[in-house]
DNA sequence: CTAATCATTGAACGATGTTCAAAATCTGGT
DNA sequence: ACCAGATTTTGAACATCGTTCAATGATTAG
């Protein structure tokens, strides 16, 4: 069987679950299935668009239409926590492309109580917050640096969820 | 005259300005200081944590005991964006210290109205929204990905605060 | 003036993403 | 079964990166 797209991908998907950002090389990715990094250039432009990509299949199973934009949020972490690096990727594909899983399903969950214009700003500032968390939180625990446990990383983000949803209750 | 940190700090600080983080190599750094690379390493244990300083030094600047939290974040915005790759830097450092400049500021402006404990996650959530916001644009910007203008991210960020910082008013 | 300390060099190491002609492999038509 | 053409993969190279370190040069103190 010659290699596929689809092949790369969910290797690179997996290598970066269980080894992380450091260890995604091309020649290891190649390595991993059983061919030189030469080959996988035929298959993918470069590293940057193949990250772009596994950060999609990451995030695409989380455009859950109907959820309350909570819980969706809370599936995103747990599904970004659960990769390691996958803040960076997320923060940066969510950057490249505004309409990433899950901001549809997020918009449409909130689009009843305002315009178009203020629910686009309002989904924007809550992927900013989400992935801005993660990214530092991810960061953190990279860095052995544990300045703050884990309990108080998810307090802090409940707290910017239940501000920036709608319907938050003031101080 | 011999080097000296600072001389090599100030000179990394002018090159991420001007030509970004993609430039900021230890031998571009060196080139612009008349010295070779390994000479850094001599006053400097390497390159993560030269980055660590710069951003410490662009952010220093921003603690301001007195000034509204708003005002703060926005000379922050004004600052990150003034300095490519800046966002990057800035997120690194604050997870690695969180009570990195601004921070102080801000516990100490929001800290009338709520218990310390409180104000730590108020003051977590507005960083973390803070530079996933920065970081995000800057990216885009990066990418040339132009799918927001200037204004659409700047009302971003101010709804943000908005609904973050103490007294915001519900939806 | 000399000895010791400080600072810089130059060359190398291992690793990275990427390119590309050449080789290997696969495919369909006769 | 064979062959021509297209599809894939290789192997080697390129440029660049951060980093190390013995040797060298420069500075300072006694």
């Amino acid at each position: 069987m010659s290699l596929s797209r689809e092949a790369i991908l969910s290797t690179a998907q997996r290598l970066l679950t269980d080894y992380g950002l450091q260890d995604l090389t091309m020649r290891r990715l190649a390595s991993e299935l059983n061919v030189r990094a030469g080959a996988l250039y035929y298959h993918v432009p470069n590293k940057q668009e193949l990250l772009l990509q596994v950060a999609r299949r990451i995030m695409a199973p989380l455009n859950r239409p109907g959820e309350p934009p909570r819980e969706i949020l809370l599936s995103l972490r747990t599904r970004a926590l659960e990769f390691r690096d996958a803040a960076d990727l997320m923060l940066i594909a969510y950057a490249m492309d505004t309409q990433l899983p899950p901001v549809p399903a997020l918009r449409e969950a909130m689009a009843e109580n305002a315009p178009a214009a203020e629910v686009d700003h309002q989904v924007a500032a809550l992927m900013q917050f989400t992935l801005g968390s993660f990214a530092v939180e991810q960061n953190r625990s990279y860095l052995g640096s544990s300045q703050t446990t884990d309990d108080d990383a998810l307090a802090t983000f409940t707290l910017g969820l239940d501000r920036l949803l709608p319907g938050a209750a003031p101080d």
